[in-house]
RNA sequence: GCCGGGGUGGCGGAAUGGCAGACGCGGGGGACUUAAAAUCCCCUGAGGCAACCCCUCGUGCGGGUUCGAGUCCCGCCCCCGGCACCA
């Protein structure tokens, strides 16, 4: 039967239930018109129809989602009423609008906390990753609320971009139009998730308002020099007729459309991201919080390595410099090569057609290491190894980078692989100087490159050396011989920032014949894109289409310039958007100290693991430039950093194309907003990934409708008996029903402010509640039993607020609280509550569980031993066999090891 | 290849070195019902046993430390992710 209320109960309180204090104005009628017969009520409901039987379910859900969640629970004795969550929803959205719940101001009398969730990118609808991540994001900033923290919690659209073009390519729409009415809708799919957000900070990208900023960040950093231009081979998308930065190229391919990428010499503007390599670097060390994958990603990324710089003398010409980190090795150097865009390769194809139809070949291939065997051409040159005085020929070479290290290296076919299949294929010399220690290589017998550590043969005075010491031995003496030095490279390049694009920010700058490159004048931000465009997805921007747009006078001298065509790349909106939240009207500062000061670091930041490396990287950057600009005190902007995994369907990424997309708005239709999230977030913890499973919903469904009926049903008890005044007298049961309550708001407190461990903390709440069912079996006489239940049933809804803040709210108004929950203040655990008086003491026989007894928790170790030894079970075990130890564990178990 | 993270029931997942499998899904049984749905209760790792008294095995594999190991150490295997002609 159903632990309800008792009918008589149910009665009374439906009876004297305010409609317009509770939301089933509308059903509850049906209710009292025919208690005595389900049918009609189902009937009533309207939902019987839309049951297992409807026929076909719709694809992707569940099949009798709305019929269950809205039938009423029923027996002999008691009712509750059906959990409508659809009205609960809304009324609840609509007052936390109405009060501007989410609001926050700087109030330095109070800790903050900054709870952020990297902001949507304005596509059209909100997808489940969207879902997942803003309801992690929300039930910490919930949480943080009510532990009296004065929580900032920001959204925004990262609202610039291709897709807009695309869009306006493919219907025509404008990009603006597009874009805001994608945000409008998105914007309501969000608030029907009941997030708790701070809408008045609300920004977008695409604002004149904010773009503005980013302008005026670029011309600080023209300033200072960290941005600057240069011709450069880029990344060309064929397919989107535009520059991609290296970061937007995954294995030769376009980041968007998959399409190969190839390269193009343009002028482009750079951000000296590689000055801060090092910083980015060493500054991990703070971000302790983070995790380890993703360090390790920006690390990878990074890509430091310690080496030497040599220069290769060549006759008549400037020497050749090389970049190694093996200098121990150079005695094996037998010939050197240049990346085919080295500028040295370029003059000697200038005397050789042959050469420089190898190159131009060679740079238009798009290779695969893996497969594509390596070419190479000799110059016909040669330099000359300066430690073995040796000439070496000069070889151009395909597999050599001219954008890492100094483009040129030095090949030493035995002891790296790459240069041994070089060498075997050019039939060019090998020689061994370095011998691992078991065994001996010689020139004849090598089989494979030897690119181990080991000891130095015939390598003149350095013969002997182990390969370390050997490295910086060889690097000072070059260094006193003037022929080279220690070096750092790195494999982080300056980020390119110019797109031939549209819907992006403007470069503020003008280009003038006689003056050259001018910033606009900083009074005359934003430059605001023009309306009236042409978007044909080709060429150039298609700004640069526009006289009105690109002729300009010259700020410097007044004369003819052309203003710059490029927009810039759209990581730079997300580099610093989070710094704005702080301050998001400010007109006259794209940020204001005090505010950013308040606010920051950002305590939790929240986003998918796919920008572990370009998003996080370019935000790091920016916020070390912000602090260099005087503009913030902090190096990190981040604190702590969860990476939440994926939401898959049957294994794969929902993609319209797979045609496996769940859609939010059709579960929250069917489910609620509150069962939604509840069920993303218990599905499991943050950091995996989850599989969507239609089936699984009905777990959070259900157990969401138990707490309803449970917290219905027995309101009107619970309120009667009052509250615990500490003058109750208790029996086991009570005693044992609040310990579990005082236990429960512990791991829930736990799971979530320590690990975010939502899966755990939800699981925690259900047994509690499972716990107080129990304990209504059979229903309690004493007023003592129904305080302990009400302290429980009180702490399940705070407990659950986080997750299912509607229903919390309404719940939390049932039971006769007003105000709403935003300044409720989060249940306070009592440790001596949750003290067991009684344990379960687990009774081991050489390490296996044999036997439990229970014991008084404060029992001293003596009387526990000889409890131990003295039960049955543990003496016929031990009988006639000698004790060599008793190994206590207070309040856990005791080992007893025997020995025959 | 280098770096990082993982391997636990039919499934998602729990377990400060101390009862492996919490909680949930699925499955089975029962109560309620004319019936179905919903709800409530019980069972549900594998094997053994006449026995729901128990016993054995069990957290990818092989060793080790420990009274005691999913957890710590050593050596492997496999999966996922990142980087990758980076000299």
């Amino acid at each position: 039967m159903s632990r309800s209320l008792r009918k008589a109960d149910a009665k009374s309180l439906i009876d004297s239930t305010d409609t317009e204090e509770r939301v089933f104005g509308q059903t509850e009628l049906p209710v009292l018109s025919s208690l005595q017969d389900e049918c009609s009520l189902l009937g009533a409901s309207g939902f019987a129809g839309s049951g297992r039987h409807a026929g076909k379910p719709a694809p992707g859900l569940l099949e009798h989602g709305v019929a269950c969640a809205n039938i009423y629970s029923f027996s002999e004795e008691t009712v509750s009423r059906p959990y409508d969550f659809q009205s609960i929803e809304s009324k609840w959205q609509e007052r936390w609008a109405a009060a501007r719940a989410f609001e926050v101001t700087e109030d330095s009398a109070r800790a903050k906390f900054y709870c952020l969730e990297m902001l949507p990118y304005p596509s059209g609808k909100i997808h489940m990753g969207h879902v997942r991540n803003y309801s992690i994001g929300d039930v910490v900033a919930r949480f943080k609320r009510m532990r009296g923290f004065n929580v900032l919690h920001p959204i925004g659209w990262d609202a610039l971009g291709l897709p807009a073009e695309n869009a306006a390519l493919k219907h025509g729409a404008h990009p603006e139009e597009w874009t805001r009415s994608n945000i409008s809708h998105m914007k309501r799919q969000l608030q029907r998730m009941g997030f708790s957000y701070a809408w008045d900070r609300e920004i977008a990208s695409c604002d004149p308002a904010y773009y503005r900023w980013n302008q005026w960040f670029f011309i600080q950093m023209f300033k200072k020099g960290i941005a600057y231009r240069k011709k450069a081979a880029v990344n060309w998308c064929p397919s989107c007729q535009t520059v991609l930065a290296n970061e937007q190229v995954e294995g030769g391919r376009c980041w968007r459309c998959g399409s190969e990428v190839s390269q193009r010499d343009l002028e482009q503007w750079f951000l000296r991201t590689t000055q801060y390599a090092e910083e980015l670097l060493s500054d991990m060390a703070l971000l302790g919080q983070w995790p380890e994958r993703v360090l390790t990603m920006q690390r990878n990324w990074i890509g430091r390595s310690e080496g030497a710089e040599i220069d290769f003398p060549v006759e008549g010409e400037d020497p050749i410099r090389v970049f190694t980190t093996r200098v121990d090795t150079i005695f094996g150097a037998t010939f050197l090569l240049l990346a085919p865009g080295h500028p040295r390769a370029k003059a000697y194809a200038d005397r050789s057609p042959e050469l420089a139809r190898f190159m131009e070949e060679v740079t238009r291939e798009a290779k695969d290491p893996a497969t594509v065997e390596k070419k190479g051409m000799a110059t016909g040159c040669y330099a000359v190894n300066p430690f073995t005085q040796q000439p070496v020929p000069i070889w151009v070479a395909d597999y050599v980078l001219m954008e890492y290290g100094t483009g040129a290296v030095m090949a030493v076919p035995a002891h790296d692989e790459r240069d041994f299949d070089f060498a075997r294929k050019y039939e060019l010399p090998i020689r061994v100087v370095v011998q691992p220690s078991d065994a001996t290589l010689s020139e004849d017998s090598i089989e494979a490159a030897y690119v181990d550590y080991g000891t130095l043969v015939d390598s003149g005075p350095f013969t002997g050396l182990p390969s370390q010491e050997a490295i910086s031995a060889m690097a000072r003496y070059a260094e006193e011989q003037g022929f080279g030095k220690k070096t750092i490279t790195y494999r982080l390049r300056d980020w390119g920032i110019s797109r031939q694009r549209y819907w992006g920010t403007p470069i503020p700058m003008i280009h003038c014949g006689a003056c050259g490159i001018v910033p606009v004048p900083e009074e005359e931000l934003p430059v605001v894109l023009p309306k009236a465009i042409q978007i044909t997805g080709q060429g150039e921007s298609p700004l640069a289409a526009m006289p009105e747009f690109v002729n300009v006078a010259c700020p410097q001298c007044g004369g003819a310039g052309r203003r710059e065509t490029d927009t810039m790349d759209t990581f730079v909106d997300s580099s610093w958007y989070f710094y704005r939240y702080t301050d998001p009207k400010n007109d006259t500062a794209a940020v204001s100290a005090s505010a950013v000061g308040y606010w920051f670091p950002i305590d939790l930041y929240i986003g998918g693991i796919e920008h572990a490396i370009l998003h996080l990287i370019y935000s790091r950057f920016w916020t070390k430039v912000m602090r260099d600009l005087g503009l913030v005190a902090i190096s990190e902007p981040v604190t702590q950093l969860l990476s939440q995994g994926m939401v898959l369907k049957d294994g794969a990424v929902m993609s319209k194309s797979t045609g496996n997309v769940v859609e939010p708005d059709e579960v929250v239709e069917r489910y609620g907003a509150d069962t939604l999230r509840l069920y993303v977030l218990f599905e499991a913890p943050p950091e995996k990934e989850i599989d969507w499973t239609d089936q699984r919903l009905e777990g959070p469904a259900r157990f969401l409708q138990r707490v309803w009926r449970l917290v219905d049903a027995e309101a009107t008890q619970v309120k009667a008996a009052g509250l615990i005044d500490g003058e109750e007298d208790w029996n086991e049961a009570e005693a044992s029903l609040r310990r579990k309550t005082h236990q429960t708001i512990l791991r829930v407190t736990r799971d979530i402010e320590e690990r975010f461990h939502m899966n755990t903390a939800i699981s925690a709440i259900m047994e509690l509640t499972n716990e107080v069912y129990r304990s209504l079996e059979p229903r309690p006489e004493r007023p003592e039993a129904w305080r302990a239940v009400g302290e429980a049933v009180e702490a399940i809804v705070l407990l659950i607020s986080p997750f299912t803040p509607h229903a919390a709210e309404e719940m939390w108004e049932i039971l006769g609280q007003r105000g709403g929950l935003n300044r409720v203040e989060w249940p306070s655990y009592d440790p001596a509550m949750a003290v067991q008086e009684i344990v379960t003491l687990v009774l081991q026989v050489n390490g296996r569980v044999r036997s439990r007894i229970a014991i008084p928790a404060d029992l001293e170790e003596g009387e526990v031993r000889r409890l131990a030894l003295d039960d049955e079970k543990v003496r016929s075990l031990t009988l006639g066999r000698t004790v060599e130890r008793v190994v206590v564990v207070p309040k856990r178990l005791v080992n007893v090891v025997v020995t025959e």
